[in-house]
DNA sequence: TTAACAGATGCAAATATATAAATATTTGAC
DNA sequence: GTCAAATATTTATATATTTGCATCTGTTAA
């Protein structure tokens, strides 16, 4: 039998762990990156950024882990690229919310 | 003289405050409960999730100094709510994303 | 002015996260 | 197979977060 409130809490989890994966300045800035479904590679983003290619690399992996990301493969490339298209909307809402203050 | 790149750091750095405001469990289920502009007191908050009243408390201090909510004491009882009506977008992009994993 | 209620704050222990440097893995070219 | 490029993982250190308890501050009503 399930438990509603279980699973309630489960997928509040899995929300905050979402949020939790994007609440950070480089991982936004990743995301903006990516907005419009475009895919881009580790080095790409890592050159994007300015920062280093194992930080890059480790950010990519938890935005991948939370549900956030996707990869694909090709050659010696990984692209990375948003899972699900919506979650531009976080990172425009968040436009709005910081302009005003 | 302003630093364009320096703005957007620190715009950056503010919008993820502000995710990370509101990225955790508790948190997240706070601002399902004040959507629709709903005001709450730090009581019935604290009862409707069933956590500590200093817990509570600390949580909706978060989320105030973040910029996610505002409050106004009326009497003895101190009310939160949503500070920008559009925030509920995010708490609805994270119900969508996590209703197909 | 005191009792009782509502909320906020300080603190400490447990836990989680961030960063970079070093190292490992995977892949394609030769 | 060997090498180099692209990416991933490991590790260690520093820092931040979460939680509950105890305590403190306001506010209302007796």
């Amino acid at each position: 039998m399930i438990n509603i409130q279980e699973l309630d809490t489960d997928r509040l989890e899995m929300a905050a762990n979402m949020l939790k994966a994007i609440a950070h300045p480089m991982r936004i800035a990743i995301l903006k990156h990516l907005e419009g479904g475009k895919k881009l590679t580790v080095t790409e983003i890592h050159e994007l950024l300015g920062i280093e290619q194992s930080t890059t690399s480790h950010h990519l992996g938890i935005l991948k882990d939370k549900g956030v990301l996707c990869s694909r493969r090709e050659g010696k490339n990984t692209y990375y690229y948003l899972k699900h298209d919506i979650l531009s909307q976080i990172v425009d809402c968040l436009q709005r919310c910081t302009c005003s203050e």
